[in-house]
DNA sequence: GGGCAAACATACACGAATGTATGGATAATT
DNA sequence: AATTATCCATACATTCGTGTATGTTTGCCC
C-alpha cells in the first residue's frame, strides 16, 4: 500500500478508534476480533498492526479519547469557569451532575466508551492498572466536591449538622451508581427521566 | 475413570465452582483457561466438560453460587425478621446497608464473586441476559427501600419534606456506588473504616 | 528530485484453547 | 448379581485469532 498523508495517516487512525469502539459496545471486548474492527474501519488488519501493539492498546486508545477531556471539563466545572469560587457552588454542584449525566446518557460516543468501561471489559493484568489510574482521577474529583461544599457551606446553603467531606464521599458513591445505571440496561422506568429527578433530590436532601 | 458417589459427584462440582471463582477474580474470566480451573480443583478437563457445557456455564454457576442466597437474607433483613413492620426501619436500613457490604468485603467468596461481576467479566451475547435479571432484582430491592422508608416516614424518623420513593433511589445508587468502590482496588484511605462512616452519614442525612 | 522511511495490504506461520470422541471403572438399580 | 448408566480421564481433531514477515507504493525531507 502507498504512504499516506499525515493528516490521512490520523484520520484512518480515529476511523479505527472509533470503529473499535461501537464493536466492543456491541460485542464486548473479548469477542471483537481485530479483524472486524479492521472491517469496521474500512482497513485490513496491517493497519490497526501499524497503529496499535495489540488489541489492549485500542482499548486505551478508546478510553483516553472520551474519558480524558471529559474529566478535565467537568472538572473547571466545578471549580467554577470564573476564577475559582461561583457565587452558588451548590448548584454547580448539581450541574456537574447533571452534563454529567447528559454527557453519558446523549453523546454516542461518551455512552459507548462508559459502557464498555463498565460492562464490556475485564480489567485484569495490564488492563487492571486502567482501574488504578480510574480510581485516582475520580479521587481528585472527590475533592473537588469537598472543596464544593466547603464553599457552600461558608455560603450557608448547606442544612446544619453537615459535614462537607461526608456531602462529597456520599455524592461520589452516588455519582457512580447514577453512571452505573443510565448506562446500563434500561430496566428502570423511564432512564433519562429519573436519573434528573434523583439529582435534584440527591441535591435537595443536603440544601438548609 | 471410575463412577462416583452421589457426595462425591457434588462435592467435585463445588471444588470446581470454587476454583473458577478464584482463577476467575484474579485473572479475569477472558484469561482463564478450563485447564487452569481443571488443575486448581484437582481434576481434568472432562470432570468439568461433564458438569458444565463451556465456561459461561461456569460462570453462572460461580454467580448463582454466592448472589442468589445473598440477595434474599438481604431482603428479609429489610422486611423485617420479625412479621413485617419494625420499631426502627431507618435503623434496619442502615444495618442492611452495614451487612451487605460487611460480607462484601469480609467474605471471601461473596466479595471474590462481586469483584468478578464488576471488574472481571463482559456482560456480552448470552451472559448479557445475567445483567438484565440483576437489575430486576435490584429493582425488586428498591421497592423494599422504598417501604421501609415509607414505614420509617410513618414513625416520624424521617427528616420533613422527604419522598420515600426519592430516598430509596438515592439510597440504591448509593449502594451500588459503594460496593463498586469496596470491591475495586483500594485507593480510597482505608476502605474497611470509611465506608461504614459513609453509611452513617449517608442515614443521618435522612433522620430528622 | 532522489533517497528513505512511512503507511499500509497481503500472506503465512503458529499456538492455544475449545469441543468431542472414546474408554474404563464402579455406584446404583432391579 | 447382573446390568446399566454414571462419572471422569485421556486423547484427538479443529478452528480461530493473533503476531509477524514481506512487499509495494508514495509522501516527506534535504
Amino acid at each position: 500500500m502507498a504512504r499516506k498523508t499525515k493528516t490521512e495517516t490520523e484520520l484512518t487512525r480515529r476511523l479505527i478508534i472509533e470503529a473499535a469502539r461501537r464493536n466492543f459496545a456491541e460485542r464486548g471486548v473479548r469477542h471483537t476480533t481485530l479483524e472486524q474492527i479492521a472491517e469496521a474501519a474500512g482497513v485490513t488488519r496491517g493497519a490497526i498492526y501499524w497503529h496499535f501493539a495489540n488489541k489492549s492498546e485500542i482499548l486505551l486508545a478508546v478510553r483516553d479519547d472520551v474519558a480524558m477531556p471529559l474529566l478535565e471539563r467537568l472538572e473547571n466545572l466545578l471549580m467554577g469557569s470564573d476564577g475559582d469560587g461561583r457565587e452558588d457552588p451548590l448548584g454547580s454542584i448539581e450541574e456537574f451532575l447533571h452534563t454529567h449525566i447528559d454527557r453519558v446518557t446523549n453523546d454516542p460516543a461518551t455512552r459507548q466508551t462508559f459502557e464498555i468501561m463498565f460492562f464490556k471489559c475485564e480489567y485484569t493484568g495490564e488492563f487492571g492498572e486502567t482501574l488504578r489510574t480510574m480510581v485516582c482521577k475520580t479521587h481528585g474529583m472527590e475533592e473537588r466536591l469537598t472543596a464544593a461544599y466547603r464553599a457552600a457551606a461558608s455560603k450557608g446553603q448547606l442544612r446544619l449538622g453537615t459535614d462537607p467531606a461526608a456531602l462529597a464521599r456520599d455524592t461520589y458513591a452516588f455519582l457512580v451508581g447514577i453512571v452505573r445505571l443510565s448506562v446500563g440496561p434500561g430496566n428502570l422506568t423511564s432512564p433519562e427521566t429519573t436519573i434528573p429527578v434523583m439529582i435534584r433530590d440527591h441535591i435537595a436532601l443536603r440544601r438548609g
